[in-house]
Order: structure tokens, then sequence, then C-alpha cells
DNA sequence: CGGGGGGTTGAAGTGCTTCAAATGAAGTGG
DNA sequence: CCACTTCATTTGAAGCACTTCAACCCCCCG
């Protein structure tokens, strides 16, 4: 299997811990329960099935909570490569609502597949709860940033990090990536404004940082960002359990 | 046993679930090394040894990360009857800080413990999951009350947050309880400044809703706070998956 | 009695929001 | 094929929620 036949999620586990070929194998054969969702058309993943997770292998999704007032917040975007209700399987997690931003391709894996896959890899077992615990730390990191970075700095965080989830499935290099996010989605990601978003992408535009347009994120000063978004992917790139 | 003489933990998973004797004696066994730790010095958890963790069973924790300006954001409080570490033992978890806010009782439980507990009482393990699961959906809602929330609202969801949480283990009432927190603590939860913490306190105490003063909170009208924070306790008392 | 931590208050400044309006691109029906 | 909408984006102006700076108070403790 080459390269470019792998699933995103395979890539993404591949890049903290050597997976043998049976490892590989059960992997793949999660994917099997092939389905798509329109972009848009909430998935409502949490009302119809507790039992089932997906694995995203092709488009973006986020996770948000509505309030009575209208206003939203996502919680996380989800790429391909990640897991999508994964803690409703495993656990019992909080109900927000999922939304595809574009079409996507995804593998329901259900709940006996998944332990049916943990009882007989307990490495690949360990690597996926080792991407769930990532999630985690990501959020955390999320929650510091709406409270403790003013916009500027929150943007280029959230701009570094996302750059950093893609390239690890190879959908993006320290030059940019594609991303079809909307202003309004940034806005409700980052606590703010759509107008203010607007604001500090042209700020961060004109400061020769980073650009943002039409569907595409450019990296013009990579450096800089980090510096700006005081960004440190060690939350990110924290070697796996495996590897101890 | 009489109900006093119960762990905290212990109720809390009661509130939920009905434990057997069984269960019972080997959730009060995980509680056999007794630790203490003094107020204002980090335990430093993460970095001594990712094998164990802590029950809380006296006193008030806060988990927080701190940037490099200097600015602190506390994630999370853990009062009695919480986990404390419990993701870096059954995952790995990002790297935040442990700083005991008075002077704390736990109990150390090492990895291998917990495994043998889980492997005896299936069922226990699905409480203490729940548990875990609750955590994390008080994160999510923390990072929506950051993001789309006032500070008015945000403080009072905060005040009745911990309320509930208190209540659960017998230490809270809805006309109050007992808290150590300073309101620089609020300030660094919240994502405010001290100085407008102490505002927005003085404005929900003037509008008669609660009061928080030495060391106490004060609900004067619960059901008008309720309505300030648009507080749903849903995330909070949401069934064990036991009792399915 | 001096010092420090927690709390309280005022005044000034600013980062972000809200309101209002215009533009360009893409889609839709007549 | 063109009016008509719709949506994402852009910009300006006004307002306000929150921050920062600067005091001062109280109480406890050495």
């Amino acid at each position: 299997m080459t390269s470019s036949e792998q699933s995103p999620l395979t890539r993404k586990l591949s890049a903290f811990v050597a997976l043998s070929e049976v490892e590989l194998a059960v992997l793949e054969r999660l994917h099997q329960r092939r389905r798509s969702f329109v972009a848009g058309r909430d998935m409502v993943h949490q009302g119809q099935s507790d039992q089932a997770a997906y694995i995203l292998s092709a488009g973006w999704v986020c996770s948000y909570k509505l309030q009575a007032d209208g206003t939203r917040q996502i919680v996380d975007f989800q790429v391909p490569g990640d897991f999508l209700g994964l803690r409703s399987v495993l656990l019992r997690t909080s109900d927000h609502s999922f939304e595809p931003i574009v079409n996507i391709e995804a593998a329901e894996v259900l709940k006996s597949d998944l332990l049916d896959a943990f009882a007989q890899t307990p490495r690949l077992a360990t690597a996926i709860l080792w991407a769930a615990s990532r999630d985690e730390a990501m959020v955390v990191e999320h929650l510091v940033g709406i409270g403790r970075r003013d916009a500027d700095a929150r943007m280029a965080h959230f701009l570094l990090e996302l750059g950093s989830r893609l390239a690890l499935v190879g959908m993006g290099t320290k030059d940019g990536y594609d991303c079809p996010l909307t202003q309004y989605h940034l806005a409700d990601v980052l606590g703010l404004s759509a107008i203010h978003v607007n604001r500090v992408l042209r700020q961060l535009r004109e400061r020769g940082l980073v650009t943002f347009r039409d569907g595409r994120v450019s990296f013009e000063d990579h450096a800089g960002l980090v510096e700006l978004a005081e960004f440190d992917a060690a939350y990110l790139d924290q070697s796996g359990p495996l590897l101890k």
C-alpha cells in the first residue's frame, strides 16, 4: 500500500507510532462502512445512536453549542483523519451538535467494531486513545486562548494549530493550506464578531504574516506568526505512549 | 456504613448509580493511600509520575496553564469527590499544573489499583468513566461561557455550576456553600481582571441575586440567577450509562 | 507597628461589538 | 440573458464592556 492510498487517520497515527501490517489491516477494516453527509445539515449524531462514531476521511466538520440568545460557540473543527463522536462511544459525552462545513465522507464505526479492533490490537487501541487525548488537549488550549489571548494572537494561534493538524495528514505545509471556513466560522470558534475577525485578518495580512483569502491560508511569515501567537506545538506533537 | 462515613467520591457516584456492597468495598479500597498537600505549592503531578492519579477527599485544587506573559488561565477546579490527573493515567493528557488552594487530603491511586478495580467491577469502571466524561463536558461548557457569555452571566453560571457540584457531595445547598476562592481565582477562571470580578460581584449582590463574601457563596435568588446565566444543569445531571 | 494579601473604588483608556451600508461573486427564476 | 436575491466580505462610525493604573481600606500576623 502506497502512502497515497492510506486513509488520513492511518497517516496521522503512523506519524507517531510504527504500526505493523496486522494493525494497519485492522485499521483499514474500520473504514468499511462509508457514509456521506451534505454540507450545512446537522448530523445530529448524539440523538440517533450512541453506539456509532465516525472517522472523517474527507471534508471538514465543526462541533458547536448553540445558546438561547442565538450565538454559537464552535468547540472544535474536525479535519480528515479525525474522529467524530468517539467519546460518545467510549464514554458518554456532552451533547453538542455536528455540522458538516462541506460535503463530507466518513466511515461509520460501530461500538462493537471498535471494541473488536481494540481486543485484537492493543497497540492500535493505545494509538487511538492517544488521538483522543490529543483532541482534549486542543480543547484546553482553545479555552486558554479565548480566556487569555487577544484577538490577534488568538487568530494566529488558531491558524497555526490548524496548519499543524493538516500537515499531519498531508493537507498542508509551512506555506499554507486550503481552508473552506468562512469568517463567520472563525468568529464563532474564536469568540469574536465576524466584523472584528475581518479587521484582524486584514491586520495580519498587512503585517505580512498570513493571508486568508479565497479558501486558502497562506503563511507569509511563519516564524513571525509563531512568535505573535506564542505558539508551542508541544501539546500537538507529544509523542504517543507507544514510543515510550 | 452510614452516609457520613462515605467518601465524597462514593457519594457522588452513588447519586447516579446504585452500587453494590462489593462495588462499594472496592471503591473504598481505592482510598487507602492517603496523602496531604499544603496550600499554594504546586503538586506538579505530571512531572513526577504518569502512573498515579488522586481522588480528592478534602480541600480544593485548581488546574491551570500559565502563559509566557504571566497571565494564568484556570481550566477547572477540583472539589472533594473529584479525580485529579485521571486522564494522565488512562490516556495521556495535556500538561497543566495543579495547585492546592487550601491544604488538601487526597488518596493516591496507582494505575495498577485502578485497572484491578476496573477488572473486578465493570459497573464501577463505567461509573468512574462517566465521572470523567462529566468533567469533559464541564470544560466544554466553560469554553462556551468564556467565548459567548458576558461577565455577569459567566460569573452566575460559574457559581451555579460549582453549587451543583458541591451539592452532589453534600457540601452545598440551594442556599449556598463555603468557598475558599479569592477574587483572583475567579478572575483567572473566568478570563476577567480581578477588578472587574469585584464589580460584577457587587452588581450581583446589589441586584439581590448572590453574595460572595468571607469565604461563603450565598444564593439570595437562585431562580433569578439561573435565568441570568441561562443555566441548564443537564450537562451535569446526565444520568450515567448504568441507568440505561 | 510594619507589611502583605485580599478586597474596594474611581478615572481613564482601549479592544471589541453593534449598527449601518456598500461591494463583488454566485445562484435562480422569468 | 438579465433582474433579483443571497451570501461572504469589507469599511466606517459610534458605543460599551472590560482593562489598566492608581489609590486606599481592612484585617491578620510576625
